[in-house]
DNA sequence: CACCAGGCAAGTA
DNA sequence: TACTTGCATGGT
């Protein structure tokens, strides 16, 4: 927490995910899956220009078409039918109304997205935070490079490890949530960009006070 | 040129 | 169960 109080103080409210609509974030979750976010906004680009960001345009696209607009995205092949696998599950569980998910149970709803072939715990927790509001803790490399660097966990700490070190203290708030991870991300982003051991400049020890 | 980016699943022993 | 490898483009 004293974390998160430092960061908002240095850095300010970041309320994030870049996205119009909820639709949108979680095709951008599995777009930027170990990708830089450069080349999802380039394909996020192609596919509001084709008009197809919209579910019921993109479940209709032929897969070829669909792997040649998000193809700077990397991985295209691959990522065309992951989106097509939650596209699949977005309308049978929901004929594509996100509202109707978001007034379900938090757990129920993320063992359903686990459930999806190309769905992992960042991408459902992504989804659940950032496209339906819900309490769910997004664990990022960043994440996991900020606080084992700063000692707080082992660097090969499990997933759940991680989303449980910060829910067991913080209470379940979508907004603090989507903030704080929005927080840990620009630090991560703009100060230990690099996967090598040491990120000399990073100055989140002088954020702990 | 080498390395990295907001992961995940499948294969191997 | 615990490693390893494939997936692909674009930027530094």
């Amino acid at each position: 927490m004293e974390y998160y109080r430092s960061m908002l103080a240095a850095l300010g409210h970041r309320h994030w995910w870049p996205a119009k609509t909820p639709f949108e974030v979680c095709v951008g979750a599995i777009l930027t899956q170990n990708t830089a976010w450069t080349g999802v906004e380039k394909a996020l680009a192609n596919l509001e220009n084709a008009g197809a960001l919209d579910p019921r345009v993109l479940s209709a696209l032929p897969v070829p078409a669909l792997e040649e607009l998000i193809r700077p995205a990397g991985y295209f092949r691959l990522k065309a039918t992951r989106l097509r696998g939650l596209l699949y599950y977005l309308e049978q569980s929901c004929d594509f109304d996100l509202g109707v998910l978001a007034r379900r149970g938090m757990g129920e709803v993320r063992e359903e997205l686990l459930a999806v072939r190309g769905v992992g715990p960042e991408t459902a927790d992504s989804i659940l935070c950032y496209a339906l509001g819900m309490p769910s803790f997004v664990v990022d490399a960043y994440t996991r490079r900020i606080l084992s660097r700063h000692g707080l966990v082992p660097e090969d700490a499990p997933y759940h490890e991680l989303r449980d070190y910060f829910m067991d203290v913080l209470e379940p708030d979508p907004a603090l949530y989507n903030d704080f991870h929005a927080q840990l991300v620009r630090v991560g982003n703009r100060f230990c960009k690099t996967r090598k051991p040491l990120c000399e400049e990073c100055p989140l020890g002088s954020y702990l006070s």
